[in-house]
DNA sequence: GTCTATAACGGGATAGAC
DNA sequence: GTCTATCCCGTTATAGAC
């Protein structure tokens, strides 16, 4: 079944900010890689703050969905952990896209409030969802705390996007992997 | 004594590199701010390419006198570690300015290749003096390694980095102070 | 929903006077 | 070194036909 241009336009939208950056890309870029005219994206998206607001949105959702996937398939917070680097690995894709996220932040005077209020609730979901997944850690054992969980957690978000710029810089998915294998390690089991 | 157009110039830029982006900010920005038409700019930078090579440029030679500096300051390995979360913190400002390296990571797309390579220079630069401090911790007993040291170094900097983007979303330094908790925990003496 | 056409503006860059 | 003037292109966005 063939995507809406709604969606097709947004899937479009998210690789051209996440790879070239939200003031890099434009509706001509978009319309030409689809098939239609420029003039007629404003029909879907009117403004191009209406368009980043429809891409944070999206990505929030997805991400909350990730998420509760992660719960549902492993028990143990280092299980956890563990499938969000691996989650945050793969939306690199071959290194050449940053997280959404990351993006928008380094273009924030670029954006709406609107689109400033939804970054900050994406890294707030984000780093929630690490604290309660090492606190659980370090219940069932497999997460040793040296600081206060709310603290790991804003750390371990740090260490993944900073992974990702690393990464990105390179255009090489190895340095990922090299900036977490310490935090692979405190995981036990 | 008053700054040499240049200096102005490459002043202003870093700072709407660091704060906008480089795909966000023109010559016409810094010409209203430095008082001069934006013609004259291209006498100093023939192109945008030209200026953005200029700004890696001075920064990689700023940063190497910084660790230079710390080096000759800090004995040990932990306390050079500390100085560079600091010098890190405060390139932050107010949580206005990243640091040059992450903003320009996000656009490298719309970099030519000798500033690519200069942006890969400077975290080689920052990861070697950072696997060297660790390393001399690892000696003096002032920092307890629990990775290579390689791969301790990569981590160091892609917290920092991360942190920098954590702050600057939300205008906030104590996102950056909340991040490196764990790290300056790590550190003895 | 998509089109053509166009408005209104800003971008980087250049030529040549001073 | 800085100026005015200009070029050429790309940008977001709108109007109105189909």
């Amino acid at each position: 079944m063939p995507k809406d241009t709604r969606t097709e336009l947004l899937d479009l939208a998210e690789r051209a900010v996440r790879s070239r950056g939200f003031d890099a890309f434009s509706y001509a870029d978009l319309a030409s890689a689809i098939g239609i005219r420029k003039a007629s994206i404003h029909y879907h998206f009117p403004t191009k703050a209406d368009l980043s607001d429809a891409l944070m949105t999206r990505y929030r959702a997805r991400f909350s969905t990730l998420l509760a996937d992660i719960n549902a398939e492993h028990p143990t917070g280092a299980a956890r952990i563990r499938a969000l680097t691996t989650l945050y690995r793969t939306a690199l894709h071959d290194g050449s896209t940053l997280c959404l996220c990351v993006s928008f932040t380094s273009s924030v005077e670029s954006l709406t409030p609107a689109v400033r209020t939804q970054i900050k609730m994406f890294r707030e979901m984000m780093a929630s969802w690490i604290e309660t997944s090492v606190v659980l850690g370090a219940k069932d054992g497999t997460v040793v705390l040296n600081t206060p969980a709310a603290n790991e957690a804003r750390a371990v978000l740090a260490l993944l996007e900073g992974a990702h710029l690393a990464a990105r810089a390179d255009g090489d998915l190895s340095r990922f992997d090299d900036a977490v294998v310490g935090l692979l390690e405190r995981l036990k089991e």
